[in-house]
RNA sequence: GGAGGGAUGGGUGAGUGGCUGAAACCAGUAGUUUGCUAAACUGCCGUACGGGUGACUGUACCGGGGGUUCGAAUCCCCCUCCCUCCGCCA
Protein backbone atom coordinates (compact mmCIF):
# COMPACT_ATOMS: atom_id res chain seq x y z
CA UNK A 1 0.00 0.00 0.00
CA UNK A 2 0.79 3.42 -0.47
CA UNK A 3 1.90 5.34 2.70
CA UNK A 4 -0.13 7.67 4.71
CA UNK A 5 3.00 10.34 4.35
CA UNK A 6 3.22 9.94 0.79
CA UNK A 7 0.03 10.65 -0.18
CA UNK A 8 -0.15 13.76 1.89
CA UNK A 9 2.66 15.09 0.60
CA UNK A 10 1.71 14.41 -3.06
CA UNK A 11 -2.22 14.30 -2.85
CA UNK A 12 -3.06 16.37 -5.58
CA UNK A 13 -0.50 14.45 -8.12
CA UNK A 14 -1.73 10.25 -6.71
CA UNK A 15 -5.28 11.37 -7.77
CA UNK A 16 -4.15 12.37 -10.94
CA UNK A 17 -1.82 9.46 -11.58
CA UNK A 18 -4.53 7.04 -10.42
CA UNK A 19 -6.64 8.33 -12.98
CA UNK A 20 -4.06 6.16 -15.50
CA UNK A 21 -5.07 3.19 -13.84
CA UNK A 22 -8.92 4.23 -13.95
CA UNK A 23 -9.10 4.86 -10.23
CA UNK A 24 -11.24 7.33 -8.43
CA UNK A 25 -9.16 7.39 -5.21
CA UNK A 26 -10.37 11.52 -3.94
CA UNK A 27 -13.10 10.57 -1.85
CA UNK A 28 -10.91 7.97 -0.26
CA UNK A 29 -8.06 10.26 0.50
CA UNK A 30 -9.86 12.34 1.92
CA UNK A 31 -11.45 10.44 4.35
CA UNK A 32 -7.85 9.00 4.73
CA UNK A 33 -6.78 12.63 5.99
CA UNK A 34 -9.78 13.43 8.52
CA UNK A 35 -9.22 9.96 9.94
CA UNK A 36 -5.33 10.46 10.57
CA UNK A 37 -6.10 14.28 11.87
CA UNK A 38 -8.25 12.32 14.51
CA UNK A 39 -5.66 9.58 14.89
CA UNK A 40 -2.88 12.09 15.88
CA UNK A 41 -5.37 13.95 18.14
CA UNK A 42 -6.66 10.88 19.99
CA UNK A 43 -2.90 9.23 20.30
CA UNK A 44 -1.89 12.89 21.65
CA UNK A 45 -4.60 12.72 24.17
CA UNK A 46 -4.00 9.33 25.13
CA UNK A 47 -0.19 10.30 25.39
CA UNK A 48 -0.45 12.92 27.70
CA UNK A 49 -2.71 11.13 30.18
CA UNK A 50 -0.41 7.52 29.84
CA UNK A 51 2.31 9.91 30.88
CA UNK A 52 0.83 11.58 33.76
CA UNK A 53 0.14 8.02 34.77
CA UNK A 54 3.73 7.16 34.47
CA UNK A 55 4.69 10.03 37.22
CA UNK A 56 2.11 9.02 39.23
CA UNK A 57 2.89 5.83 39.95
CA UNK A 58 6.80 6.31 40.38
CA UNK A 59 5.88 9.15 43.24
CA UNK A 60 3.36 5.94 44.86
CA UNK A 61 6.37 4.28 44.60
CA UNK A 62 8.84 6.69 46.16
CA UNK A 63 5.82 7.01 49.08
CA UNK A 64 5.69 3.12 49.59
CA UNK A 65 9.74 3.78 50.27
CA UNK A 66 9.51 6.51 52.49
CA UNK A 67 6.88 4.58 54.73
CA UNK A 68 3.89 7.48 53.85
CA UNK A 69 1.21 5.26 53.36
CA UNK A 70 -1.51 7.32 54.63
CA UNK A 71 -0.89 9.75 51.31
CA UNK A 72 -0.78 6.75 48.67
CA UNK A 73 -4.49 6.06 49.01
CA UNK A 74 -5.57 9.50 47.32
CA UNK A 75 -3.00 9.31 44.69
CA UNK A 76 -4.26 5.86 44.39
CA UNK A 77 -8.17 6.79 43.50
CA UNK A 78 -7.04 9.35 40.45
CA UNK A 79 -5.20 6.73 38.67
CA UNK A 80 -8.55 5.16 38.67
CA UNK A 81 -9.77 7.68 36.61
CA UNK A 82 -7.21 8.07 34.65
CA UNK A 83 -6.98 4.30 34.04
CA UNK A 84 -10.27 4.44 32.33
CA UNK A 85 -10.28 7.35 30.06
CA UNK A 86 -6.53 5.95 28.78
CA UNK A 87 -7.88 2.80 28.63
CA UNK A 88 -10.82 4.25 26.30
CA UNK A 89 -8.99 6.94 24.11
CA UNK A 90 -6.53 3.54 23.32
CA UNK A 91 -9.42 1.48 22.31
CA UNK A 92 -10.71 4.58 19.80
CA UNK A 93 -6.79 4.76 18.60
CA UNK A 94 -7.12 0.89 17.33
CA UNK A 95 -10.66 1.20 15.79
CA UNK A 96 -9.22 4.72 13.91
CA UNK A 97 -6.51 2.56 13.00
CA UNK A 98 -8.10 -0.47 11.70
CA UNK A 99 -10.55 2.00 9.58
CA UNK A 100 -7.05 3.49 8.20
CA UNK A 101 -5.77 0.55 6.77
CA UNK A 102 -9.21 -0.60 5.84
CA UNK A 103 -8.89 2.34 3.35
CA UNK A 104 -5.35 2.31 2.85
CA UNK A 105 -5.28 -1.18 0.90
CA UNK A 106 -8.18 -0.24 -1.20
CA UNK A 107 -5.65 2.55 -3.37
CA UNK A 108 -3.81 0.97 -5.83
CA UNK A 109 -0.16 1.72 -6.70
CA UNK A 110 0.26 4.79 -8.31
CA UNK A 111 1.68 4.04 -11.83
CA UNK A 112 4.87 5.50 -13.30
CA UNK A 113 5.08 8.54 -15.22
CA UNK A 114 5.75 6.33 -18.36
CA UNK A 115 2.67 4.35 -18.35
CA UNK A 116 0.84 5.02 -21.24
CA UNK A 117 -3.11 5.95 -20.90
CA UNK A 118 -5.52 3.03 -21.68
CA UNK A 119 -8.68 0.43 -20.81
CA UNK A 120 -7.05 -2.59 -21.90
CA UNK A 121 -4.73 -5.38 -23.58
CA UNK A 122 -5.15 -3.23 -26.89
CA UNK A 123 -3.62 -0.09 -25.66
CA UNK A 124 -0.84 -1.61 -24.54
CA UNK A 125 2.53 -0.16 -26.45
CA UNK A 126 5.24 -2.18 -28.21
CA UNK A 127 8.65 -1.24 -27.09
CA UNK A 128 10.41 -3.62 -28.87
CA UNK A 129 10.19 -7.13 -30.67
CA UNK A 130 12.35 -9.47 -32.11
CA UNK A 131 12.85 -13.48 -33.71
CA UNK A 132 11.92 -15.28 -36.86
CA UNK A 133 8.72 -15.55 -37.22
CA UNK A 134 8.39 -19.53 -38.53
CA UNK A 135 7.08 -20.89 -41.85
CA UNK A 136 4.88 -23.81 -40.95
CA UNK A 137 3.99 -26.46 -43.74
CA UNK A 138 2.55 -28.70 -40.93
CA UNK A 139 0.50 -26.12 -38.28
CA UNK A 140 -0.84 -28.36 -35.87
CA UNK A 141 -1.81 -26.66 -32.71
CA UNK A 142 0.18 -28.00 -29.69
CA UNK A 143 -2.80 -29.59 -28.16
CA UNK A 144 -2.77 -31.87 -31.26
CA UNK A 145 1.28 -32.47 -31.20
CA UNK A 146 0.80 -33.11 -27.47
CA UNK A 147 -1.24 -36.12 -28.36
CA UNK A 148 0.61 -36.99 -31.62
CA UNK A 149 3.57 -37.44 -29.21
CA UNK A 150 2.43 -38.44 -25.97
CA UNK A 151 4.09 -35.63 -24.14
CA UNK A 152 0.96 -34.46 -22.09
CA UNK A 153 -2.04 -36.19 -20.48
CA UNK A 154 -4.59 -34.00 -19.89
CA UNK A 155 -7.63 -36.85 -19.53
CA UNK A 156 -5.49 -38.35 -16.98
CA UNK A 157 -4.73 -35.01 -14.85
CA UNK A 158 -8.44 -34.77 -14.55
CA UNK A 159 -9.19 -38.19 -13.54
CA UNK A 160 -6.54 -38.00 -10.87
CA UNK A 161 -7.12 -33.98 -10.31
CA UNK A 162 -9.43 -32.22 -12.54
CA UNK A 163 -9.31 -29.70 -14.98
CA UNK A 164 -6.21 -27.87 -15.38
CA UNK A 165 -3.93 -29.92 -13.68
CA UNK A 166 -1.65 -32.05 -16.72
CA UNK A 167 0.18 -35.03 -16.44
CA UNK A 168 3.94 -34.72 -18.28
CA UNK A 169 4.54 -37.78 -19.58
CA UNK A 170 8.16 -38.80 -21.25
CA UNK A 171 9.86 -36.72 -23.15
CA UNK A 172 7.16 -34.34 -21.81
CA UNK A 173 7.87 -34.47 -18.81
CA UNK A 174 11.79 -34.47 -19.71
CA UNK A 175 10.99 -31.27 -21.56
CA UNK A 176 9.86 -30.09 -18.34
CA UNK A 177 12.14 -30.35 -16.14
CA UNK A 178 14.97 -29.16 -19.20
CA UNK A 179 13.42 -25.46 -18.91
CA UNK A 180 13.28 -25.41 -15.53
CA UNK A 181 17.34 -26.33 -15.56
CA UNK A 182 18.18 -24.03 -18.43
CA UNK A 183 16.06 -21.14 -17.00
CA UNK A 184 17.42 -21.73 -13.44
CA UNK A 185 21.15 -21.92 -14.48
CA UNK A 186 20.90 -18.77 -17.04
CA UNK A 187 19.89 -16.85 -13.42
CA UNK A 188 22.41 -17.95 -11.69
CA UNK A 189 24.70 -16.98 -14.15
CA UNK A 190 23.32 -13.31 -14.17
CA UNK A 191 23.96 -13.23 -10.32
CA UNK A 192 20.92 -14.48 -9.13
CA UNK A 193 20.66 -16.45 -5.77
CA UNK A 194 18.84 -19.51 -6.14
CA UNK A 195 16.13 -20.28 -3.71
CA UNK A 196 13.27 -23.30 -3.75
CA UNK A 197 11.10 -22.04 -1.09
CA UNK A 198 7.74 -23.24 0.35
CA UNK A 199 4.95 -23.98 -1.81
CA UNK A 200 2.16 -22.86 0.85
CA UNK A 201 2.59 -19.33 2.83
CA UNK A 202 0.12 -18.00 5.98
CA UNK A 203 -1.47 -15.00 5.50
CA UNK A 204 1.05 -12.25 6.76
CA UNK A 205 2.46 -13.14 3.58
CA UNK A 206 0.07 -13.28 1.36
CA UNK A 207 -0.91 -9.96 2.45
CA UNK A 208 2.86 -8.78 2.38
CA UNK A 209 3.19 -9.30 -1.50
CA UNK A 210 -0.53 -7.96 -2.12
CA UNK A 211 -2.34 -11.21 -2.82
CA UNK A 212 -4.50 -11.00 0.70
CA UNK A 213 -6.91 -9.33 1.07
CA UNK A 214 -7.99 -8.24 -2.73
CA UNK A 215 -7.25 -11.33 -4.36
CA UNK A 216 -8.31 -14.07 -1.81
CA UNK A 217 -10.65 -16.14 -4.74
CA UNK A 218 -7.23 -16.33 -6.28
CA UNK A 219 -5.66 -18.80 -4.84
CA UNK A 220 -5.95 -22.33 -3.02
CA UNK A 221 -6.73 -21.96 0.29
CA UNK A 222 -5.64 -24.82 3.09
CA UNK A 223 -8.57 -24.01 5.61
CA UNK A 224 -7.86 -26.65 7.88
CA UNK A 225 -4.45 -24.81 8.43
CA UNK A 226 -5.00 -21.33 7.02
CA UNK A 227 -2.36 -21.74 4.63
CA UNK A 228 -2.62 -20.38 0.66
CA UNK A 229 -1.05 -22.23 -2.06
CA UNK A 230 1.36 -19.67 -4.09
CA UNK A 231 0.29 -18.45 -7.25
CA UNK A 232 3.51 -17.58 -7.93
CA UNK A 233 7.30 -17.47 -6.01
CA UNK A 234 7.09 -13.88 -5.57
CA UNK A 235 5.07 -14.30 -2.43
CA UNK A 236 7.36 -16.58 -0.52
CA UNK A 237 10.60 -15.56 -2.26
CA UNK A 238 9.97 -11.17 -1.79
CA UNK A 239 8.43 -12.34 2.06
CA UNK A 240 11.60 -13.50 3.02
CA UNK A 241 12.79 -9.98 3.73
CA UNK A 242 9.46 -9.07 5.69
CA UNK A 243 10.32 -7.95 8.63
CA UNK A 244 13.53 -6.80 7.83
CA UNK A 245 15.87 -3.83 7.48
CA UNK A 246 18.83 -4.20 5.16
CA UNK A 247 22.16 -2.43 5.03
CA UNK A 248 22.34 -0.03 2.20
CA UNK A 249 24.97 -2.06 0.89
CA UNK A 250 23.40 -5.20 0.68
CA UNK A 251 21.59 -3.73 -2.07
CA UNK A 252 20.47 -5.12 -4.34
CA UNK A 253 19.02 -8.84 -3.21
CA UNK A 254 19.10 -10.64 -6.04
CA UNK A 255 17.12 -14.05 -5.93
CA UNK A 256 15.46 -16.87 -8.11
CA UNK A 257 13.25 -19.43 -7.74
CA UNK A 258 11.64 -22.27 -9.28
CA UNK A 259 8.30 -23.15 -7.81
CA UNK A 260 4.53 -25.07 -8.93
CA UNK A 261 2.07 -22.22 -9.48
CA UNK A 262 -1.14 -22.66 -8.69
CA UNK A 263 -4.58 -20.66 -9.40
CA UNK A 264 -7.97 -20.91 -8.91
CA UNK A 265 -8.81 -18.87 -11.66
CA UNK A 266 -12.29 -18.26 -10.97
CA UNK A 267 -14.11 -17.02 -13.94
CA UNK A 268 -11.13 -16.97 -16.16
CA UNK A 269 -12.29 -19.71 -18.38
CA UNK A 270 -13.62 -19.77 -21.72
CA UNK A 271 -12.37 -19.32 -25.43
CA UNK A 272 -8.55 -19.58 -26.12
CA UNK A 273 -7.66 -21.44 -22.89
CA UNK A 274 -7.50 -24.85 -24.64
CA UNK A 275 -4.10 -27.05 -24.05
CA UNK A 276 -1.21 -25.03 -22.22
CA UNK A 277 -2.30 -21.44 -22.65
CA UNK A 278 -3.99 -21.37 -18.62
CA UNK A 279 -3.88 -24.42 -16.07
CA UNK A 280 -4.29 -24.46 -12.66
CA UNK A 281 -0.77 -25.91 -11.80
CA UNK A 282 2.38 -24.58 -13.90
CA UNK A 283 5.63 -24.43 -13.52
CA UNK A 284 7.90 -20.87 -13.12
CA UNK A 285 11.30 -19.94 -12.55
CA UNK A 286 10.81 -16.52 -10.97
CA UNK A 287 13.51 -13.45 -10.32
CA UNK A 288 13.17 -11.49 -7.33
CA UNK A 289 14.74 -8.32 -6.17
CA UNK A 290 15.32 -5.81 -4.10
CA UNK A 291 16.54 -2.51 -4.56
CA UNK A 292 17.40 1.05 -3.74
CA UNK A 293 15.00 3.21 -4.54
CA UNK A 294 17.41 5.30 -7.01
CA UNK A 295 18.29 1.73 -8.76
CA UNK A 296 15.37 0.45 -9.00
CA UNK A 297 14.32 1.27 -12.18
CA UNK A 298 17.92 0.87 -14.23
CA UNK A 299 17.70 -2.92 -12.38
CA UNK A 300 14.00 -2.85 -14.07
CA UNK A 301 15.60 -2.76 -17.37
CA UNK A 302 18.47 -5.57 -16.86
CA UNK A 303 15.57 -7.80 -15.39
CA UNK A 304 13.73 -7.30 -18.98
CA UNK A 305 17.06 -7.88 -20.24
CA UNK A 306 18.11 -10.90 -19.05
CA UNK A 307 14.20 -12.41 -19.85
CA UNK A 308 14.29 -11.48 -23.34
CA UNK A 309 17.89 -13.00 -23.67
CA UNK A 310 16.26 -16.64 -22.49
CA UNK A 311 13.62 -15.98 -25.06
CA UNK A 312 16.09 -15.53 -27.90
CA UNK A 313 17.94 -18.49 -26.56
CA UNK A 314 14.82 -20.27 -26.99
CA UNK A 315 14.69 -18.88 -30.70
CA UNK A 316 10.86 -17.62 -30.25
CA UNK A 317 9.29 -14.72 -32.08
CA UNK A 318 9.20 -12.30 -29.33
CA UNK A 319 7.57 -8.64 -28.24
CA UNK A 320 8.14 -6.47 -25.47
CA UNK A 321 4.63 -4.26 -24.00
CA UNK A 322 4.79 -1.63 -22.10
CA UNK A 323 1.37 -2.05 -20.21
CA UNK A 324 -0.98 0.71 -19.86
CA UNK A 325 -2.68 1.87 -16.98
CA UNK A 326 -5.57 -0.19 -17.28
CA UNK A 327 -3.86 -3.42 -17.83
CA UNK A 328 -1.77 -3.14 -14.92
CA UNK A 329 -2.21 -5.08 -11.87
CA UNK A 330 -2.75 -3.30 -8.48
CA UNK A 331 -0.20 -3.28 -7.00
CA UNK A 332 2.80 -2.64 -9.70
CA UNK A 333 4.27 0.64 -10.61
CA UNK A 334 5.71 -0.02 -13.97
CA UNK A 335 5.26 -3.54 -16.05
CA UNK A 336 6.70 -4.78 -18.98
CA UNK A 337 4.64 -7.83 -20.81
CA UNK A 338 6.75 -10.43 -22.74
CA UNK A 339 4.97 -12.24 -25.07
CA UNK A 340 6.02 -15.13 -27.59
CA UNK A 341 4.29 -15.88 -31.26
CA UNK A 342 2.44 -19.04 -31.25
CA UNK A 343 2.49 -20.11 -34.86
CA UNK A 344 -0.08 -22.67 -35.70
CA UNK A 345 -2.45 -20.59 -32.98
CA UNK A 346 -1.37 -17.58 -34.85
CA UNK A 347 -1.55 -15.88 -31.47
CA UNK A 348 0.26 -13.80 -28.53
CA UNK A 349 1.09 -15.70 -25.83
CA UNK A 350 1.99 -13.82 -22.75
CA UNK A 351 4.69 -15.74 -20.80
CA UNK A 352 6.56 -13.24 -18.32
CA UNK A 353 6.06 -10.06 -16.66
CA UNK A 354 8.36 -7.77 -14.92
CA UNK A 355 7.57 -5.34 -12.74
CA UNK A 356 8.76 -2.76 -10.48
CA UNK A 357 6.10 -1.90 -7.53
CA UNK A 358 8.28 0.67 -5.43
CA UNK A 359 7.77 1.03 -2.03
CA UNK A 360 3.87 -0.41 -2.29
CA UNK A 361 5.16 -4.22 -1.06
CA UNK A 362 7.75 -2.87 0.74
CA UNK A 363 5.24 -0.80 2.96
CA UNK A 364 2.95 -3.72 4.02
CA UNK A 365 6.14 -6.05 3.81
CA UNK A 366 8.13 -3.57 6.45
CA UNK A 367 11.05 -4.20 4.23
CA UNK A 368 13.28 -1.06 4.90
CA UNK A 369 16.96 -0.45 4.57
CA UNK A 370 19.57 2.12 5.98
CA UNK A 371 22.00 3.54 4.40
CA UNK A 372 25.56 3.93 6.50
CA UNK A 373 25.32 6.83 8.49
CA UNK A 374 22.27 7.52 8.16
CA UNK A 375 19.42 7.26 11.31
CA UNK A 376 16.37 6.55 9.34
CA UNK A 377 15.53 3.74 7.49
CA UNK A 378 13.57 3.63 4.10
CA UNK A 379 11.16 1.74 2.39
CA UNK A 380 13.09 -0.44 -0.48
CA UNK A 381 12.18 -0.81 -3.92
CA UNK A 382 11.02 -4.80 -4.84
CA UNK A 383 10.93 -5.70 -8.04
CA UNK A 384 10.29 -9.68 -10.03
CA UNK A 385 9.64 -10.77 -13.15
CA UNK A 386 9.12 -14.75 -14.93
CA UNK A 387 12.22 -16.20 -15.95
CA UNK A 388 10.00 -18.12 -17.52
CA UNK A 389 6.72 -19.07 -17.53
CA UNK A 390 6.70 -22.66 -18.74
CA UNK A 391 3.66 -24.06 -20.30
CA UNK A 392 3.25 -21.23 -22.82
CA UNK A 393 6.70 -21.36 -23.79
CA UNK A 394 6.31 -24.87 -24.57
CA UNK A 395 3.53 -24.20 -26.53
CA UNK A 396 5.36 -22.47 -28.54
CA UNK A 397 8.22 -24.62 -28.87
CA UNK A 398 6.15 -27.11 -29.90
CA UNK A 399 3.93 -25.70 -32.77
CA UNK A 400 6.52 -23.04 -33.92
CA UNK A 401 9.90 -26.03 -34.50
CA UNK A 402 7.04 -28.75 -36.03
CA UNK A 403 8.43 -30.77 -39.25
CA UNK A 404 7.55 -33.84 -41.04
CA UNK A 405 10.09 -35.48 -39.41
CA UNK A 406 8.98 -34.62 -35.49
CA UNK A 407 9.59 -31.36 -33.23
CA UNK A 408 12.78 -29.70 -33.23
CA UNK A 409 14.05 -28.93 -29.82
CA UNK A 410 16.26 -25.36 -29.95
CA UNK A 411 19.76 -25.93 -29.37
CA UNK A 412 20.12 -24.56 -25.99
CA UNK A 413 18.20 -27.14 -24.78
CA UNK A 414 19.21 -30.17 -26.30
CA UNK A 415 22.21 -30.44 -23.60
CA UNK A 416 19.50 -30.32 -20.95
CA UNK A 417 16.68 -32.51 -22.53
CA UNK A 418 19.52 -35.28 -23.96
CA UNK A 419 17.46 -35.45 -27.22
CA UNK A 420 17.18 -33.29 -30.15
CA UNK A 421 13.83 -34.36 -31.90
CA UNK A 422 10.46 -35.28 -30.26
CA UNK A 423 9.25 -37.78 -33.07
C1' G B 1 -0.11 -36.81 19.26
C1' G B 2 1.89 -37.18 24.93
C1' A B 3 5.49 -35.20 28.88
C1' G B 4 8.96 -31.52 30.24
C1' G B 5 12.18 -27.01 29.25
C1' G B 6 12.66 -22.47 26.72
C1' A B 7 11.81 -17.48 23.69
C1' U B 8 15.29 -10.60 26.27
C1' G B 9 18.53 -5.55 21.48
C1' G B 10 22.83 -7.71 15.18
C1' G B 11 25.04 -12.11 18.40
C1' U B 12 26.11 -14.33 23.39
C1' G B 13 23.64 -13.39 27.80
C1' A B 14 22.15 -10.77 32.90
C1' G B 15 17.72 -9.40 34.83
C1' U B 16 11.62 -12.64 39.55
C1' G B 17 7.28 -6.23 40.72
C1' G B 18 9.23 0.48 40.89
C1' C B 19 16.28 2.81 40.63
C1' U B 20 15.56 -1.46 33.47
C1' G B 21 14.50 0.75 26.89
C1' A B 22 16.91 -2.86 29.43
C1' A B 23 23.79 -4.82 32.72
C1' A B 24 28.11 -7.06 30.67
C1' C B 25 30.70 -9.03 26.66
C1' C B 26 31.17 -9.68 21.30
C1' A B 27 30.21 -7.65 16.58
C1' G B 28 29.51 -2.78 14.16
C1' U B 29 30.80 2.42 13.81
C1' A B 30 33.40 7.30 14.73
C1' G B 31 37.77 9.00 16.90
C1' U B 32 42.61 9.05 19.84
C1' U B 33 47.24 6.67 19.88
C1' U B 34 50.62 4.37 16.19
C1' G B 35 56.06 4.12 10.57
C1' C B 36 51.76 0.61 8.18
C1' U B 37 48.69 -3.35 9.98
C1' A B 38 47.39 -5.16 14.63
C1' A B 39 46.56 -3.97 19.67
C1' A B 40 44.92 -0.50 23.42
C1' C B 41 41.77 3.47 24.92
C1' U B 42 37.31 6.84 24.32
C1' G B 43 32.47 8.02 22.31
C1' C B 44 28.31 6.23 19.59
C1' C B 45 25.48 2.05 18.46
C1' G B 46 16.97 -0.81 18.40
C1' U B 47 12.13 0.25 15.99
C1' A B 48 7.57 2.90 15.30
C1' C B 49 4.27 6.93 15.98
C1' G B 50 3.68 12.03 18.02
C1' G B 51 5.62 17.33 19.60
C1' G B 52 9.72 20.92 18.43
C1' U B 53 13.36 24.89 12.97
C1' G B 54 16.77 22.38 16.12
C1' A B 55 19.46 20.60 20.58
C1' C B 56 15.85 17.67 22.36
C1' U B 57 11.39 15.41 24.03
C1' G B 58 6.50 12.18 24.94
C1' U B 59 4.45 7.27 24.25
C1' A B 60 4.66 2.13 22.98
C1' C B 61 7.44 -2.31 22.17
C1' C B 62 11.78 -7.85 26.17
C1' G B 63 7.87 -14.23 20.71
C1' G B 64 2.07 -12.72 19.93
C1' G B 65 -2.67 -11.68 22.46
C1' G B 66 -5.46 -10.96 27.00
C1' G B 67 -5.42 -10.32 32.52
C1' U B 68 -3.75 -8.95 37.77
C1' U B 69 -1.47 -4.32 39.92
C1' C B 70 -1.00 2.59 41.45
C1' G B 71 3.24 0.24 38.70
C1' A B 72 4.95 -5.91 34.70
C1' A B 73 10.68 -8.16 30.80
C1' U B 74 9.49 -10.01 35.86
C1' C B 75 3.01 -12.71 38.36
C1' C B 76 -1.58 -15.36 35.90
C1' C B 77 -4.29 -17.28 31.31
C1' C B 78 -4.43 -18.41 25.95
C1' C B 79 -1.72 -18.90 21.31
C1' U B 80 2.72 -19.46 18.20
C1' C B 81 7.57 -21.10 17.61
C1' C B 82 12.17 -23.65 19.30
C1' C B 83 14.74 -27.60 22.25
C1' U B 84 14.78 -32.62 24.91
C1' C B 85 12.36 -37.39 25.65
C1' C B 86 8.35 -40.84 24.01
C1' G B 87 4.92 -42.29 20.01
C1' C B 88 4.07 -42.10 14.68
C1' C B 89 6.27 -41.43 9.95
C1' A B 90 8.38 -39.80 3.97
Amino acid sequence: MLTLKFIQDNKADVIKRLKTKRFDAASIIDTIISLDDNRKQTQAQAETLEAEMNTLSKEIGLLFKAGKTDEVSASKAKTVELKERIKDLNTQLEDINRQLTAQLVLIPNVPHSTVPEGKGADDNVLVREGGVMPTLTNDLPHWDLIKKYDLIDFELGTKITGAGFPVYKGKGARLQRALINFFLDEANNAGYNEVLPPLLVNEESGFGTGQLPDKEGQMYHATADNLYLIPTAEVPVTNLYRDVILKGSELPVRNCAYSACFRREAGSWGADVRGLNRLHQFDKVEIVQVAHPDQSYAILDTMVAHVQSLIEKLELPWRILRLCGGDMSFTSALTFDFEVYSAAQKRWLEVSSVSNFETYQANRLKLRFKDDGDKKTQLAHTLNGSALALPRIVAAILENNQTAEGIRIPKVLVPYTGFDIIN
